[in-house]
DNA sequence: CCTCGCGATGTCGCTATGTGACATGGCTCG
DNA sequence: CGAGCCATGTCACATAGCGACATCGCGAGG
């Protein structure tokens, strides 16, 4: 890591460059060694060279430095629900699918390590929760958006969701090795199964 | 309010009774009038007698002052889902259902104005969201108690969940006015519906 | 080439959150 | 009647987060 030069001969700029992917990386960094607690936002800043009002001027808490990715997750989702024309929450599976395949296949070491840090703290666990529920609203948003009805898109919506967590949560837990599409496949399978139909026990 | 008295001769004792229950009054007061952010932890204590420390030794921070109840719907919720041998699902929509009719159909409009508190504020979002985690948490636990295995349970309750959720929106919808139970009916009978077999567009 | 303003960053100071350590004084139990 | 318990208060402090103002390289226009 580090290594961010500029190039030869530029005179010196007043500031390093990408302010912000260094503070994501030092607060990375941080949260592994000492845990999100026991980092201050002052550390996190000096680690990164600089102070920590602009922290603050880049990011709106102390959390945000973990969640950065979310806008490009939320795009790929909201993008694959527009475009397809499968049922609403076949649409949502594909999507997570999709997603899967596109940003989380290739980080699963990323992934994990990020996991096993918001594991750690409450408060990392509650802004996990908003940011997924805020991505989650925004895939409504698209269902809506091809004429669905609110309950419908919330109904698809959060059992998409709910079948993304469990595959997730098997994806990162140690000892797991199956892709992530595929247990979102799977998951989903058993979905069905168990919403189905009231049998008996 | 207030009025709350002991009896005649009691020869004062050293502490007004039902601190906690006096905080939580003055919390939920207060964030009405002013807002959540706009109230302070100090404005809270000195409202119901008492000292900012005392505040934060029964309660973990400011907005656990809000979430009291949520022992009681859980325990609510494991009983069902303990005694009833209906499917898992089903289990689950019945213990929500039976919740509903036990603690919320009476409470409308103070589950509004909490509602309409959560609603103000990010930071109570993150809270409710998580609160309502580990509530699941419990629900599948309680599953997994009769044998069944992670994911069904998991799946199975958060789908539960979701149906309540969806359910809980309408019912303190302005306008709405069916009852929850009966709200909790119908979406699960929709979400039977969405998830039942990848039908066509 | 000069200057003038923009924009990213730093500095300062302050309020509020949340916590540890210690003090107080009715109440209970022996 | 005395010893301690225990809920509360008091004090001090680190950290989060934010408003206001200062700094100064850089780039555009004269």
């Amino acid at each position: 890591m580090s290594q961010r030069d500029i190039g030869y001969h530029r005179p010196m700029a007043r500031w390093q460059p990408d302010a912000r992917g260094r503070l994501e990386a030092a607060a990375f960094e941080l949260f592994r060694e000492r845990g999100f607690e026991q980092t201050t936002v002052a550390d996190i800043a000096a680690h990164a060279g600089l102070d920590k009002r602009t922290f603050y001027r880049l990011f709106g808490d102390k959390r945000e430095a973990l969640f950065s990715g979310s806008e490009r997750v939320e795009e790929a989702l909201v993008k694959v629900v527009a475009e397809t024309d499968a049922a609403p929450f076949e649409a949502v599976i594909a999507a997570f699918r999709q997603m899967a395949v596109d940003i989380f296949a290739d980080r699963r070491e990323l992934v994990r390590m990020r996991h096993s840090i918001i594991e750690s703290s409450p408060e990392l666990q509650e802004r996990e929760l908003r940011k997924t529920g805020a991505l989650l609203a925004a895939v409504s948003a698209a269902l809506r958006a091809k004429g669905l009805d609110e309950t419908t898109a919330t109904l698809a919506t959060e059992s998409g969701g709910t079948v993304f967590r469990v595959a997730y949560a098997r994806w990162v837990a140690p000892d797991g090795d199956a892709s992530l599409a595929d247990l979102i496949d799977e998951v989903a399978t058993e979905l069905r199964a168990i919403t189905s139909a009231p049998g008996r026990r």
